[in-house]
DNA sequence: GCGCGCACCCAAACCGCTTTGGATGACCGG
DNA sequence: CCGGTCATCCAAAGCGGTTTGGGTGCGCGC
């Protein structure tokens, strides 16, 4: 079923039914209807590769997998992240292609990848403080937008990201403000743009209440639930152990509450915690109304509607100048901060 | 650039270039070489919009996100598995396109989906028993495998399934073994197919055993955390509480052992607990040599290698009889049981 | 009655690649 | 010297759409 044999059937030229189907205003009404009823009775779908070949549109948009060697950890972002985008991307008719980058060359995978033109622009995950895939990417040609900042790029670029060290600050700040003075940070992974954010935010508002930062207290891993419990573990078997903790994820706020539980401590009274939260749909802080943590909140799938949109408009308007939006994180009041003991 | 004018600055003819570039044996050692250091210099990469039209092969697998509803819970085992199977993708040179399947008329979605020749096979996930996708695909001329089964669906179809109903009868034997009678389940959401197996297992092992299924300790739910926690803590308050679980991912374990421990049990004691774990990177089963709990275990990423395999075989062989391969979990015996208490 | 504008429709070129079916010479055996 | 074989190369016809640049016929104003 082609548009040629849809004309032909019609007794209709490939270029009339194209432009009936194609909603052009040179089309007689009665015409478009009978070419569209046809199309729907014969089940005709136009080619979507011929398409893109003659409009130079793919219409789909590339989401990078960043070079997972055989066992790295995946981001379990990643999963709600692409369920937001694709719900914008699909509302306006576009697909998601996943592209693996290899590990080595990077520089040169993301040039393929312009080049290849399956694509009309780039969604980028992850980055790192000194990340060079920007300053790549603005060379190509391709739009892009990144969920997160590099933080070290100068130029402008396209990005949506949470105000990670607003958020943490603010985080520290009320802990402060209830009292504690040695507050552990369980950060995510070194390398990444987020963790900085986070990890400067909690520094500055421990030096706004005249806290000196502990390093002891400050870990900087992937975030599973056996890492916080691990850490949580090791400090409180400190001299002087932290009376509260600030988590990165609701994964490393689980193993923080093992850990101090096992201790015979009880969370939100002997020791406080405050996780992010990025509201992955697996992963809930307990029920609506009813949180297991007190936690900054910013969910990742709102996120990803958000950022695609943001894509498609980059898009739409090739030369209009980067946009940019900072998410403020929501703030939830749990059960597991308290006043600190003393 | 393009095929033409690398051809033009070479003076030869496309075809040749093409020829040269695509491994043909019409071709003359010094001018495929010649040709080949053409295009790595210009840095030509041919269009694969273009290449598949002429091909009539997109060298792109299709994976199926559910219709997720705005705030349904994306499957967790998702982004791992698509890691495994992108590896093996990657390998053989395809892409994957995403595809969010609206709602209602899934039926046609699909049809949609197989019409557009955007894509050479496709990659089911989650089907439920009496899944209809399966059927409709068969009619569409689509390869396709599945990951799972739909045990309703008579006629053969390609598949890759962890053996969930062996692994579950071997769950439930172990706890019986160890003198367990009352043992509770916390299973997946009930429409699930590999839900269904699971109970199966379990209440078969019972059986054998000679012990009558109490439907009170039966459960089916999203696997959250807060599900293991609240379903655990209500079955610890029953008259005769369970003496064990079994639970069908490590994010339901993790709440029922803060159940237990904060009804003052302890796990591997006072109350036995086997989890499946789906080995998701993220989630890992405590660290590697020093599990948590005592499990069966089926990396979900490994299996998203294979599926993918099986796929592209699929594809490259279209009238094979469809293969089926069938997982054995892994046993991994940890912390968490122990003999029943009495 | 004529020229013009308008509403419709279409032929043909093109997007960038693959593939079929030769064409062209060089070389070789008889 | 000639037909046949072999190694190379290429023109042209698709693949299935979109788009440019006209046609054609009709109604209308003057």
């Amino acid at each position: 079923m082609t548009l040629r044999t849809l004309a032909e059937s019609l007794g209709l030229s490939p270029t009339t039914v194209s432009r009936a189907l194609n909603g052009y205003g040179d089309v007689a009404p009665a015409t478009r209807a009978r070419v569209q009823a046809a199309a729907r009775a014969q089940g005709y779908a136009p080619n979507p590769r011929a398409r893109s070949l003659a409009t130079g549109r793919a219409m789909a948009i590339g989401h990078v997998i960043p070079a997972t060697s055989r066992h790295e950890i995946v981001n379990p972002v990643f999963a709600d992240f692409i369920a937001g985008a694709s719900e914008t991307y699909a509302a306006a008719g576009y697909e998601i292609v996943l592209s693996v980058m290899p590990e080595g060359d990077e520089a040169e995978g993301y040039r393929r990848l312009a080049r290849s033109r399956r694509i009309d622009g780039l969604l980028l995950q992850a980055p790192r403080p000194d990340d060079r895939r920007i300053a790549l990417l603005a060379g190509l040609g391709l739009p892009y937008v990144v969920h997160g900042r590099a933080s070290q790029e100068a130029a402008p670029y396209g990005w949506l990201d949470m105000d990670n060290r607003r958020a943490f600050a603010r985080a520290t700040r009320h802990l402060t403000g209830l009292g504690h003075r040695r507050i552990a940070l369980l950060n995510g992974p070194a390398g990444m743009d987020f963790a900085t954010r986070r990890a400067a935010g909690h520094a500055a508002a421990l030096d706004e209440a005249g806290i000196a930062l502990d390093p002891a207290l400050v870990r900087h891993e992937p975030m599973t639930e056996f890492y916080g419990y691990t850490a949580a573990r090791a400090l409180t078997g400190l001299a002087v152990p932290p009376t509260a903790y600030l988590t990165s994820s609701l994964l490393i706020a689980m193993g923080v509450r093992r850990a101090i539980e096992e201790a015979g401590l009880r969370l939100g009274h002997d020791v406080s915690l405050v996780t992010h939260d990025d509201g992955l749909s697996y992963l809930p802080n307990g029920a609506p109304g009813r949180p297991l943590f007190t936690a900054t909140r910013a969910p990742v799938r709102e996120m990803g509607r958000e950022a695609a949109a943001m894509l498609l408009s980059a898009i739409a308007e090739p030369r209009r100048a980067p946009r940019t939006r900072l998410i403020e994180a929501e703030w939830v009041e749990g059960p597991s901060t308290g006043a600190a003991p003393r």
